[in-house]
DNA sequence: GCAAGGTC
């Protein structure tokens, strides 16, 4: 008996024969020159072996063993078509430098009656799997063909995989099958298409190549996204009042404590400016609340490639791609683990000591890893929450003391990174200290580190010690400086090679072995430049690219290209298919199809897309100029958005243009916390920060004596109090100013409301301003509300909106109460009619501090209506029953189905009464709120490729039946629906008896 | 001259 088992790579092959032969091994060379084949006996018990003494070969291949391209008759460029591609027979052969792989396998699989499969536990490796399989068995036709499935290397599972193999999973094979020819066709269709048409028409084209591939694209739109998302921003002017107060430290040094707003910045000056008033008039300090509780800064989770690409990119300022070339070939030394792994939490089993020890050499960590050894300091890494079953998180595998430059700096990180992991959590104190100056709040915090822990080790991470002076509760003081500040809110950043990466892992784009490829090749292909600003380097859109995407985007698809659906909806299909709900032919047949449609809408309006290109290369207009300048300067981001351009597709503000403008830099900050997607909303005053204006400061003893005030209300009552009496300068002195709530938005603690901006970059909104309770959280009202929101239904009731893009001045003409602006019937409801109830999200992870409503019903009868408060509500709503929903019916809702701006109920057409309760609505039935909605089913532009009717797909035409085979005369190029039909009718051999 | 997915 004798069994060859085959892994997906050599050091697999390895580490299993080492485990299963317990130590004693011979070895053959193979044909090729990185595999080798080791040869032992096995204990592997019946009915698979024969007990003690079953004769075992571990060999390994790259890979795939086959690639697969068109035949001749459709390989060169010029020989067909692009549109046959669809259709046209792909060839599957081991590739030529693969021949000595394939060549070592027949050479073993002859001699022997069990082929035993150890690649990859994932769709990949199951595919590898059966091609293994099919070329062993074109030698040994009886060959008997089991998989052993194992998700770690510990002896434990390999033995247990190998004595319980089981079948090669075909479903899984399947769908990467599946995946690959799709894949190829698309990519092959569009590119030779794009690429043909643009050399002939575009001159500097002449030589490129112009290419789509299902990842490359939507890579692209990410860079072109934030892009116009850095374009269309429009700064905008708040103010905020800065207060510090000079106190000796614990070191007899005297230093001034800044205190933050509670309120953060409002962008209302008059607002601003009247409650600065108040607190320069009666500038006493109370201090409401001294409160110290024990913090921790959490180590860093173990590490994945895709966390590897980010962390060197961000830190050693290295392209992703080097990164994990580097990681690579120190994996191949031998001194790191695999490098492509997804797993972020170690096996039960994992011997963390032997390793740590092999680090106590390094004349940096050593002493550290000595130290995790010898005490109490170590303690097991966190685990986070992905697995890919394969291999454990990426760590060093020995220690490394001659390295040099690059690959030093990343052995450095990640065996850093793996030291830290596997110690303490860094530990200290913060103390808040809460005040109070005229009713206005503010507060301070200070941290006092207590144990650095992995900090130790882990330079990269930034905590420092920031000890406030001693304030007592209830202690009064004058502060030594009160000021109005005026600042500005701050562009987003262009993305960094590390954002675009998080990006793509987020919305599965590649894996973690191919999203620094993509990225790679889209800088290759010219559609996207790097750019360098001081020590980050961001990536901008060049002119090919914008103009690419811009004219797809023109195009009427129903999915765009250059968005990540259409890929998350291939994976999704694959994932039908190994569940068994489809079979390959199946998404093949519907994909192709669809694409198809896409394709021949593409070839009809393709002229945009040149003439999107052309302009972009060639034209003069403001956002011509505006990329011209963004990827020719020096400092992109400042140049791309000249003064006194019209923004495109700006979202109002109130007139940019503010000097000063505090950016936050974030792209520039080594903390790796810190990134695009940490989700938080603008908080505080700018960092940069901004200008004083009116610098009024309430020095020493000048104020004295002001104890006594009027305590007036915030808010509206606190109108009447005005400036009067004050010598402060404004540009509206002129203006009727007395009731400032006229130029504000009131929240419904009946106070005026805060204005923040979204500052997640990857959410719909990034940028967008929105008003919402001015209370911490825990302690909000729930009231929210876009600043732009001017489709709203409150807008056409109280003249100009909120959002106005006119001047503070023209917003005071507008007086309301909160009861005018936000009736019980404009809040936001549930689906059970309820008033939603606003949350915020505490809980620790991506979406912390992020807003919400949902049904305040108790979980039985809740509906479960839940809605971001910075997203669509048309988008959030997981639970709306068909009739409405709160996208449709909320009147806030600018871009909502009508309805709400002119008062007329969006479903039945009659005004007196909002959709939510509408008295037709039985009636109605669910057409109604489709016709409202964006047209599931195909409807609005999809029309079937077949039939030419619109509402379905043509792979599932309901007149497919009716249209026969290739009837008609011409070639079976994509002039139009008919044709592609009879191309399809032809390849499956449909009316083939007519 | 196309894609994306493995791997050295």
């Amino acid at each position: 008996m004798k069994v060859l088992c085959v892994a997906e790579k050599p050091s697999i092959a390895k580490s299993i024969t080492e485990i299963l032969s317990g130590g004693r091994w011979d070895t053959r060379n193979s044909p090729h020159q990185y595999i080798r084949n080791y040869d032992f006996d096995y204990n592997l018990p019946p009915p698979l072996g024969q007990g003690r003494g079953t004769a075992f070969t571990v060999t390994a291949v790259l890979g795939h063993l086959m690639s697969s391209d068109f035949g001749d008759d459709h390989r060169k460029w010029h020989s067909c078509d692009p549109f046959s591609l669809f259709d046209a027979p792909i060839l599957t052969s081991v590739s030529k430098d693969l021949k000595k792989v394939e060549q070592n396998l027949i050479n073993e699989a002859r001699h022997s009656e069990l082929l035993m499969i150890w690649t990859d536990c994932d769709r990949e490796g199951e595919h590898i799997g059966s091609e293994v399989a099919s070329v062993c068995r074109k030698v040994n036709r009886n060959i008997m063909v089991k998989r052993a499935r194992f998700s770690a290397i510990i002896a434990a599972q390999i033995h247990q995989a190998a004595r319980q193999a089981n079948d090669l999973d075909q479903r899984q094979a399947d769908a990467v099958e599946a995946r690959m020819a799709l894949d190829l066709r698309i990519g092959a269709v569009f590119t030779r298409f794009m690429t043909m048409n643009l050399q002939v028409r575009i001159p500097e084209l002449a030589e490129s190549l112009v290419s789509y591939g299902p990842c490359q694209f939507p890579t692209l739109g990410f860079v072109v996204d934030q892009y116009n998302r850095v374009q269309s921003f429009v700064p905008e002017t708040f103010w905020y009042i800065f207060v510090g107060i000079e106190r000796t430290d614990e070191d007899g040094e005297v230093r001034t404590v800044e205190f933050k707003w509670r309120r953060n910045h409002l962008f209302d000056m008059d607002v601003a400016a009247m409650l600065y008033e108040q607190c320069a008039v009666n500038p006493e300090a109370t201090v409401l609340k001294v409160e110290t509780k024990p913090t921790t800064k959490w180590k860093p989770l173990p590490l994945t490639t895709v966390e590897l690409q980010q962390s060197g990119s961000r830190l050693l300022r290295m392209a992703p791609k080097r990164v994990l070339d580097i990681a690579e070939k120190l994996y191949q030394k031998g001194i790191l683990s695999y490098p492509r792994t997804e797993t972020d939490q170690y096996d039960k089993a994992f011997d963390f000591n032997s390793l740590i020890q092999k680090q106590t050499y390094d004349n940096q960590w050593g002493q550290y890893a000595q130290r995790l050894l010898n005490g109490d300091e170590y303690q097991r890494p966190r685990n986070g929450k992905k697995n890919d079953k394969a291999h454990p998180p990426i760590h060093p595998t020995a220690h490394a003391g001659n390295l040099e430059g690059d690959e030093r700096r990343v052995f450095e990180l990640v065996t850093r990174r793996f030291l830290a992991s596997c110690s303490k959590n860094a530990e200290g104190k913060t103390t808040t200290v809460e005040i109070n100056i005229a009713d206005e709040f503010f507060f301070t915090s200070g941290l006092v580190i207590s144990r650095r822990n992995y900090l130790e080790v882990y330079p990269y991470d930034k905590w420092s010690d920031s000890a406030l002076p001693d304030f007592q509760d209830g202690e009064t003081f004058m502060p030594s400086v009160i000021e109005l500040k005026e600042g500005s809110t701050s562009r987003p950043n262009l993305l960094t090679e590390a954002d675009l990466v998080g990006l793509m892992d987020k919305n599965g784009i590649g894996t973690d072995a191919t999203i620094a490829e993509h990225i790679a090749k889209i800088i290759e292909r010219q559609y996207v430049l790097e750019k360098q600003e001081q020590k980050t380097k961001y990536l901008v859109p060049s002119q090919l690219g914008v103009g690419l995407i811009e004219g797809y985007n023109k195009i009427d698809f129903d999915r765009s290209l250059s968005k990540p659906h259409l890929r998350r909806e291939t994976e999704h299909r694959m994932q039908l298919v190994c569940d068994g709900a489809k079979v390959k032919r199946e998404i093949l047949d519907q994909t192709i199809d669809e694409y198809k449609e896409v394709f021949i809408k593409a070839k009809r309006d393709f002229d945009m897309v040149i003439e999107s290109v052309d302009n972009y290369l060639h034209g003069r207009g403001e956002a011509q100029e505006a990329l011209r300048a963004a990827t020719q300067s020096r400092r992109g981001r400042g140049a791309a958005a000249p003064r006194g351009t019209a923004p495109r597709g700006g979202r109002g503000g109130r007139g940019g243009g503010a000097e000063g403008t505090a950016r936050r830099g974030r792209n520039n900050d080594d903390d790796e916390d810190e990134d695009v997607d940490d989700g938080d909303y603008d908080d505080g005053p700018p960092r940069g920060g901004g200008r004083t204006r009116g610098t009024r400061g309430a020095r020493g003893s000048s104020t004295s004596g002001t104890t006594t005030r009027g305590r007036g209300s915030r808010g509206g009552a606190a109108a009447g109090n005005g400036s009067s009496g004050t010598t402060r300068k404004r540009n509206h002195d002129n203006d009727d100013n007395d009731n400032f709530a006229g130029g504000s938005k009131m929240c419904s603690c009946e106070a005026p409301a805060v204005s923040r901006t979204v500052q997640k970059a990857d959410s719909p909104h990034v940028g967008r301003q929105f008003w919402t309770c001015l209370k911490p959280q825990g302690e909000q009202c729930g009231y929210f509300e876009w600043a732009d929101d001017s489709g709203n239904g409150s807008t056409p009731r109280n003249g100009p909106g909120p959002s106005s893009r006119a001047p503070p001045v023209a917003k005071r003409q507008r007086t309301t109460s909160r009861n005018e602006n936000r009736g019980n019937d404009e809040d936001v409801r549930c689906n059970c009619d309820l008033e939603a109830k606003f949350g915020t999200v505490n809980k620790e992870g991506p979406n912390k501090g992020r807003q919400f409503w949902a049904c305040p019903n108790n979980p039985r009868a809740s509906c479960k209506f839940f809605q971001w408060a910075d997203e669509d509500e048309s988008a959030g709503n997981t639970a709306g029953p068909s009739g409405y929903n709160g996208g449709n019916y909320n009147p806030r809702n600018g871009s909502g189905g009508g309805g709400g701006s002119t008062g007329e109920c969006f479903k039945c057409g009659q005004s007196g009464h909002w959709s939510n309760a509408c008295p037709n609505e039985a009636t109605l039935g669910g057409s109604r709120s489709r016709a409202a909605g964006n047209g599931g089913g195909g409807g609005q532009t999809g029309e079937c490729f077949k039939c030419g009717e619109a509402g379905h797909w043509s792979n599932s035409c309901p007149n497919e039946g009716g249209l026969g085979g290739p009837s008609a005369g011409g070639s079976s190029s994509s002039r139009g629906r008919g044709s592609s039909a009879r191309s399809r009718g032809k390849s499956r051999g449909r009316g083939r008896g007519r």
